[in-house]
RNA sequence: GCCAGGGUAGGGUAGUUGGUCAUCCUAGGGGACUGUGGAUCCCCCGACCCGGGUUCGAGUCUCGGCCCUGGCCCCA
C-alpha cells in the first residue's frame, strides 16, 4: 500500500476543523492590529534561501531543476519570500507594511516530537518602520495572538546590543559560537570555550548578563551603549501594554539579520522542541536588490501551537438529517436548500431506505430528524425531531428553520 | 547524520520452548426492517511492515532496509 511520504501528516475533518479554528484566531487577531494577509509560491528560485544562508542549507532543503533547468525549492520559511514579495511589488506601496500569512513550509529533517518534514507557520511582517513603537508592536502583537489560542507560554523578549557590546573585538566565527552558549546557558561549555580561546575575562560578565532580570542589571554590565534609549523605550511600551514577558538577554536567534529586538515564545508539554514563536527586528530586503528596509517580524510553529494546546474544543455543527420517503424527493430538495440558505448543516438520505432506518442512520451523528414522508410532501409540511429529546411536531418549513436555529444558539 | 524503543485488519489486542486455516473487541459495509432511535441477530470486508538467512516448518529466531515514537545534532 502506499504510505504519506515520511514527516508528512493527514488531516481527517475532526483535526482540520481545530486547525482552522486556531488559525481563524490568529488571522482575527491579526486583522485588528491591521496586518493583512499575502501570499507567496509554494516554491521559489533556490538562490532566494541561500544568498544569506549560505549554500549549506541546501542539504535541509527539497531542491529540485524544473524542465527548464531552473534551481528550484520548496519554500523552508516565509521571511525571505515576503521580502522578496515586498521588494519586487511592494516598494511603492505607504509604509509601514502590515502583513500577515499562513503557509505551509518543507525542511528535509528528522522528524520528530512538532517537527515535520511539512509544516505550517503564521507569521506576520512589518515593514518600513524603525521607531520603538515599531519595534514593540509585532511582540505584542504575538504575546495577543498566542494568548487568544489559549496556550500557556513563556514570552522570551532580548536585544542583541548587549551581547555584542561584550563580545566587541572578538572574532565573528567565535562571537557566534560563544552566542550559541549563552542561548542555550551552556555555561561549562561556555568556559571551556572561553578558555581555550583566551578569553576567560568575559567569563563572569556574560554569565552575568545572561542571567540578569532587568533592563538596569544589564546596562550596569555592558556600560553604556548607543541604543540605550530606544531599548529602554521598547521596553517600557511593553510594560505599559501588560504584556507578560521575561527579559533574555542571551536569545541568539540562528542567523545574523536580526538587528536589534529578538523574542521567543515556549509552550510546555513538548518536549525537545517547546519553541513555538520565534522573531525580531532585521534587514533583509537589501539582499534581495531592494533598499535596505528596516523590518520586524515573528513566526508561529502552527503545528506546535497544536501539540501544545492538545484537546481543542471546536465548536460542533448543529446538524440536521432530512429523512425522505420515496416520492417525496422535490419537496426534500427544497426543505434543504430552505435550512442551508439559513446557514444550518443539512444532510440528505442517500440510501433509499425506509424511515424507520433513516432515522436509525440519521440518529448516530445529526441533532435533528426532519421527516419528509408523504405526509408531509402532500401539505408542504417537515416533522421535525429532536434526536435529544425525542420529541417531535410537524409545522412548516420556516418553523422548522427557526426552531434549529434557536437551539443552535443557546448551545 | 547519530542513539533508544517499537511495527499483527481502519483503531485496540492474543498468539506458549518455532508446529492446523492467526484470537478477541471495536470500527466499516450488507441484510433481517417501506412511517420512527444509536439496540439485537446474521453475513461480509479486513492484518503478521518489506527483503534475505536459519529450519522439514518463521507472526515467533537472525541480519538488512523501510516506517513510527521519542532523544541528540541542527533549527532559516
Amino acid at each position: 500500500m502506499l504510505q504519506k511520504p515520511r514527516g508528512t501528516r493527514d488531516f481527517l475533518p475532526d483535526e482540520m476543523e481545530k486547525r482552522r479554528y486556531i488559525e481563524g484566531i490568529m488571522r482575527e487577531t491579526s486583522r485588528r492590529w491591521g496586518y493583512r494577509e499575502v501570499c507567496t509560491p509554494e516554491f521559489e528560485e533556490l538562490e532566494l534561501f541561500t544568498i544569506r544562508s549560505g549554500e549549506g542549507i541546501i542539504q535541509e532543503m527539497y531542491v529540485f531543476e524544473d524542465k527548464g533547468g531552473r534551481k528550484l525549492a520548496l519554500r523552508p520559511e516565509l521571511t525571505a519570500p515576503v521580502l522578496r514579495l515586498y521588494v519586487n511589488e511592494g516598494r511603492s506601496l505607504p509604509k509601514p507594511l502590515r502583513w500577515c500569512y499562513f503557509s505551509d513550509c518543507f525542511r528535509y529533517e528528522r522528524p520528530q516530537k512538532g517537527r515535520y518534514r511539512q509544516f505550517w507557520q503564521f507569521g506576520v511582517e512589518l515593514i518600513g518602520a524603525d521607531t520603538a513603537m515599531s519595534d514593540a508592536e509585532p511582540v505584542m502583537l504575538a504575546g495577543d495572538i498566542l494568548k487568544n489560542t489559549g496556550l500557556t507560554f513563556d514570552l522570551h523578549v532580548g536585544h542583541l546590543s548587549f551581547v555584542k557590546k561584550l563580545l566587541e573585538g572578538v572574532d565573528p566565527a567565535m562571537q557566534r559560537t560563544i552566542r550559541m552558549c549563552l542561548d542555550k546557558k551552556d555555561f561549562p561549555a561556555l568556559e571551556d570555550l572561553l578558555e581555550t580561546n583566551g578569553l576567560p575575562e568575559l567569563r563572569e560578565s556574560l554569565i552575568a548578563l545572561v542571567e540578569s532580570r532587568s533592563l538596569a542589571e544589564a546596562f550596569e554590565i555592558t556600560g553604556d551603549i548607543p541604543e540605550k534609549s530606544r531599548i529602554e523605550e521598547v521596553f517600557s511600551i511593553l510594560d505599559t501594554s501588560g504584556i507578560p514577558y521575561t527579559l533574555n538577554t542571551g536569545i541568539a536567534r540562528g542567523l545574523d539579520y536580526y538587528t536589534g529586538i529578538v523574542f521567543e515564545a515556549f509552550a510546555e508539554n513538548l518536549g525537545a522542541e517547546n519553541q513555538i514563536m520565534g522573531g525580531g527586528t532585521y534587514r533583509l530586503a537589501h539582499l534581495f536588490g531592494g533598499e535596505d528596509t528596516p523590518s520586524s517580524g515573528f513566526a508561529i510553529g502552527f503545528d506546535r501551537v497544536m501539540v501544545a494546546l492538545g484537546e481543542v474544543p471546536a465548536g460542533k455543527d448543529l446538524i440536521v438529517g432530512l429523512v425522505i420517503a420515496p416520492g417525496s424527493r422535490e419537496w426534500a430538495l427544497l426543505v434543504a436548500r430552505a435550512f442551508r440558505d439559513a446557514g444550518i448543516r443539512a444532510e440528505t438520505d442517500l440510501s433509499g431506505k425506509g424511515i424507520g432506518a433513516q432515522i436509525a442512520q440519521v440518529s448516530r451523528h445529526a441533532d435533528f430528524a426532519v421527516i419528509i414522508g408523504a405526509r408531509e410532501a402532500e401539505c408542504r409540511m417537515v416533522t421535525l425531531k429532536d434526536l435529544g429529546s425525542g420529541e417531535q411536531n410537524e409545522m412548516t418549513v420556516d418553523e422548522a428553520v427557526t426552531e434549529v436555529k434557536r437551539c443552535g444558539a443557546c448551545r
